[in-house]
DNA sequence: AAAAACCATCAGTTTAATTTATGGTAGACC
DNA sequence: GGTCTACCATAAATTAAACTGATGGTTTTT
């Protein structure tokens, strides 16, 4: 049994066809399927089922996939401890990032982070929490930038900042007279919000829901992005909800129609989430830091209440 | 980086001594040196100073050797897997027994086992509690059977039988007339115990404790085996104490001499232990039923005060 | 029924692991 | 302080393992 033929068993796993695996492994399909059999043999069951296509899993050869996930797991960490030892940060890096912070966050330490670590290829993909969860559960990002807390086993989270939100409320709308924002002020039916898929969407219905416990209702309009649904609101279609990061950039008329909330306001906790395996967690460990140290100075501190994007509070 | 040259590594470090390292690993010294230097090669660190003799392990290198233990370990387990999925119960197994249970419980178990698991090659090491707790530590026995309760971190503990001691009190000794011995007729300077190193002492001692509060005592004989200690009791050295499968060996004459304790009788608990990585649990199961098994035949149940054979309560 | 996708097998090559033989160095011994 | 011994490294040769390219047989798809 060698280390080589736990990935090829991975990889065959992973996209359920010799062929790619093998291809993904950067080996001919021969290399493979022999390795894979000879491992078979060595240990006399048989992992895959090839009798039908898509090809099958064994019941053992489940169990020994999730045998071996741990065991690469475990020797890639090896390469981890040296690195920690020497002092040296590089090497890929694949950070996940909700659509709702990605163009906010990102321009603000991606400059910052690439010029302190060189070495570190960092490779950022757009995804929302819930692919971002089982992507790093089974190996595919380093970590992720989601709306916490989640907690989900396996996952550490570790808070980089909480944003406020703010509401945008348009020229006509029954709030437009108020200065300060009440959680008391809200409608489920008169707030956009994101569509489905939009963790941030769950922060804020939980929001409605914590100030006026109403459920089961369906709403009109969802857009995918915040500036169509600022566009939405100045057409008259109800108001809506802004992290802060997101109102910076408005330009000076739309300011005017930004309402914080009273103290103290409702936030979204913005996390670095990665497996609880720590692998490259210097690297993690680098990433935190820069972030936090940039927000920092984004964000004004205020008294803030946190909104879970869990339903289930 | 492959799993042998992890395992060669080990082998270095657990000798300290490349070429006994290589015997060890039946290979030769080359094959040994060149696969090490190869892994350090790849990693870019040295995990083993070579300049002075006995060659010594570098800083990287001890957090190397952790790893490599984890990863040949996880790695293992993944014959265990297969075996527990084809119901296979075979191969190497090697237990620690402590002395003052080998003579009884060895030939109470021993042929049920073999006949009834043949395919495990069991290896069987008398060895006392502390010697038997770094042996599963670093992998060298795969179960003990022990005096519990031990506490020790990394280690699982599960009870096999509670076996209660019996006093033995020789014709003229100030007791011979009770009956029914009590914890309250001990007297830690008129009680015969083993030496050093054998767990049952810790047992006894406590019980003394536990009875008189007297500590700090030097007893006078001390002696390696029971059998020794019944003899010289009947010198007139003092009573004993042993343990109750020690006692139906014994031929009639000394039996006479046995007093048993008031219910709830000071027992010891013996217990299997093993690592909690649960390697080869299969045959630590099977062999867990065959001891408690037939020891529930052989002990009279009755209600037991177990006493812990640690010194700390 | 033909085509496509996909895995196994084979023969040959490249690469890696291992061995035997040998050389060099640190400690032990006198 | 020189010699011996234990011990690790290196070199060359061998053996074993991993990998490739070509091909053939199944299973799906069309």
């Amino acid at each position: 049994m060698t280390i080589t033929q736990l990935q090829y068993v991975l990889a065959v796993a992973e996209h359920k066809n010799f062929t790619l695996a093998a291809e993904k492994s950067y080996v001919t399909q021969p290399t493979l399927s022999m390795q894979v059999q000879k491992l078979e043999d060595e240990l006399g069951v048989l992992i895959f089922d090839r009798s039908k296509k898509p090809i099958s899993i064994t019941a053992v050869g489940k169990k020994i996939v999730a045998q071996a996930k741990n065991i690469v797991a475990e020797a890639e960490r090896i390469k981890d401890i040296v690195d920690q030892d020497k002092g040296y940060i590089g090497g890929d890096y694949t950070l996940g990032i909700i659509p709702t912070v990605m163009p906010t966050l990102l321009p603000m330490f991606l400059n910052t982070f690439i010029k302190k670590y060189p070495k570190v290829n960092l490779i950022i993909k757009e995804q929302p929490t819930d692919v971002m969860i089982r992507n790093i559960l089974d190996g595919h990002l380093d970590a992720g930038i989601a709306a916490t807390p989640l907690e989900i086993e396996f996952i550490k989270e570790r808070p980089l900042y909480y944003e406020p939100f703010v509401g945008y409320v348009p020229q006509n709308h029954r709030l437009s007279q108020e200065q300060l924002l009440s959680t008391e002020h809200l409608d489920v039916n008169d707030v956009l919000l994101l569509q489905d898929g939009h963790c941030f969407r769950d922060g804020v219905i939980n929001l409605c829901k914590a100030s006026k416990n109403i459920g089961g209702e369906t709403f009109k309009i969802e857009s995918g992005s915040f500036e169509t649904l600022v566009s939405l609101s100045d057409e008259g279609m109800g108001m809506t909800l802004l992290p802060y990061l997101n109102t910076v950039q408005l330009d000076a008329a739309k300011k005017q129609n930004l309402k914080p909330f009273k103290s103290p306001s409702p936030a979204r906790e913005i996390s670095l989430i990665y497996h609880k395996s720590e692998l490259k967690i210097q690297i993690t460990d680098a990433l935190k830091e820069v972030i936090s140290g940039i927000v920092r100075g984004a964000i004004a501190f205020q008294d803030v209440k946190i909104i879970s994007p869990l339903a289930k509070n």
